[in-house]
RNA sequence: GGAGGGUUAGCCAAGUGGUCUAAGGCGAUUGUUUCGAAAACAGUUGGGUCGCAAGACCCGCAGAGGUUCGAAUCCUCUACCCUCCGCCA
């Protein structure tokens, strides 16, 4: 969420964001309006208090001062109630204004308007066969006995795909903690509260997060959601900041309703692993950590040999909770495109509100702010991977960072 | 699964119905002092509402209910932590 006292102060100001974010300039209004009620209460239940808690504390107990405590008691009573419920419809209001998107992102209205930043490689545009027709014939990949035991959108990866996927979170983990990360295995079941404090429900609100029973239990979208809630509820020293994560999970989305050529084989899929990265850090710092982390990711994908692009958004293509998003796409020969394979965000301190994780630093507490970003999602990667790497033989060469992890140089076949 | 003990502010910790307006210590930070520092002393160190301000008030003792004129304190439920027993490895 985003702190109210910007609405109060500048209500113009936050509207122009929200308007060039895409959303209802409306909600604004709403929530000054749950505000305004809000508060009024808040003045009559004051009161009430202040006066019971004199009566308590008065010297001399009589008959007519127990009796107007008990009036107190009663009329606290349906107060209190309506406070609680006016404090919930602000929250609800407040959580549904968006952060607001940082100077630098580009003004936009969706996709269209996002903004290339630069590109790095050469693209290999005599290859174009698609992963899933490679891993079908490596053997490594197998979606119809996924679909048979689960259910379309899952898969297998056998013999080098296995290695693979493991290679390059291996890989990924120990690039990071050569850089400052501290590697972290996350569980893959969340609270609710978290998994909604990391803003998981985009505009169009559909649920994108497998729930457990009536546990209150969801199965994580991605480890951002547990590495934010690390710290949540906590004052961190602002001495300990910056505090820097590679998390290492599996990732479960629905994505309902999201089929069709470009979600072809492995880039949509229900689960797969990721490292992602996440720091904490003080305000006048997320900035240049977004844009390190950034750095970090071209590192990466160079590192493995893979033609790229990076994506500035624009305003409209942020999403709730981000002020600034940059993406890496890959050159994907398989669709003969350029497709997303990492994004990372500075969310300011706006997830930092709902997970209430502040630092402190003098004498002042400041909530702190958050960043996220994609190391590698294994499914996207072994697309890159697999369709560049291809060659006239049918083999594909693996990287070289990743042959120690894997024992050999190139797929040949399954085994 | 059973039985007990526990959860107080950034950390440690006192407090078993009414000056708790949550003691004290540590840490952090600001000021005084100093050439500078240390030490010492003084202040600040959860959230909210009203107010131009000075300030005043409300809430906050794991969470949610309840008892009472009055709750950190009594009662009920829930979560988590610790110890022992059982079970499994």
């Amino acid at each position: 969420m985003i702190d109210i006292q910007l609405i109060r102060n500048n209500s113009e100001k936050v509207k122009e964001s929200v308007r060039k974010k895409g959303y209802d300039t409306g909600l604004v209004d709403k929530v000054l309006e749950a505000d305004k009620a809000r508060r009024e209460l808040i003045v009559k239940v004051d009161a009430l208090r202040k006066e019971r808690n004199e009566i308590a504390s008065a010297e001399q107990r009589t008959k007519d001062i127990e009796q107007r405590g008990r009036e107190i008691k009663e009329e606290l009573k349906t107060l209190e109630p309506q406070l609680k419920e006016l404090e919930e419809q602000f929250e609800n209001a407040l959580g549904q204004i968006p952060n607001l998107p940082s100077d630098k992102a580009p003004t936009g209205k969706g996709e269209e308007d996002n903004k290339e930043v630069s590109v790095w490689g050469e693209p290999d545009k005599a290859k174009s066969k698609d992963h899933l027709e490679i891993g079908k014939s490596l053997g490594i990949i197998d979606f119809e006995a996924g679909s048979k035991v689960t259910g379309s959108g899952f898969y297998y990866l056998k013999g080098d795909g296995a290695l693979l996927e493991l290679a390059l979170a291996q890989y990924g983990l120990k690039f990071l903690n050569e850089r400052g990360f501290t590697p972290v295995i996350t569980p893959d079941l969340a609270q609710k509260r978290f998994y909604e404090g990391t803003g998981y429900l985009p505009k169009g609100d559909e649920a994108q997060t497998y729930v457990v029973n009536d546990n209150d239990l969801g199965l994580v979208a991605t480890a951002e959601v547990t590495l934010a809630g690390y710290h949540a509820d906590e004052v961190l020293n602002s001495k300990e900041l910056p505090k820097k994560y590679a998390g290492y999970s599996h990732c479960f989305r629905m994505e309902s309703g999201a089929y069709g050529k470009y979600s072809k084989g492995l880039y949509r899929v229900h689960q797969f692993s990721k490292v992602e990265m996440f720091a904490f850090t003080k305000a006048e710092e997320s900035e240049s950590m977004h844009e390190g982390f950034l750095k970090l990711e071209e590192e990466f994908w160079q590192s493995l040999g893979i033609p790229y692009r990076v994506i500035e958004m624009c305003t409209g293509d942020l999403g709730a909770q981000a002020a600034r998003k940059f993406d890496l796409e890959a050159w994907m020969p398989g669709r003969g495109d350029y497709g997303e394979i990492t994004s990372t965000s500075n969310t300011t301190d706006y997830q930092a509100r709902n997970l209430n994780i502040k630092y402190r630093e003098g004498d002042e507490t400041k909530f702190a702010h958050t960043i996220n970003g994609t190391l590698v999602a294994t499914p996207r990667a072994i697309i890159a991977i697999l369709e560049n790497g291809l060659q006239e033989d049918g083999s594909v060469v693996i990287p070289e960072v990743l042959r120690p992890y894997m024992g050999k140089d190139r797929i040949t076949s399954s085994r």
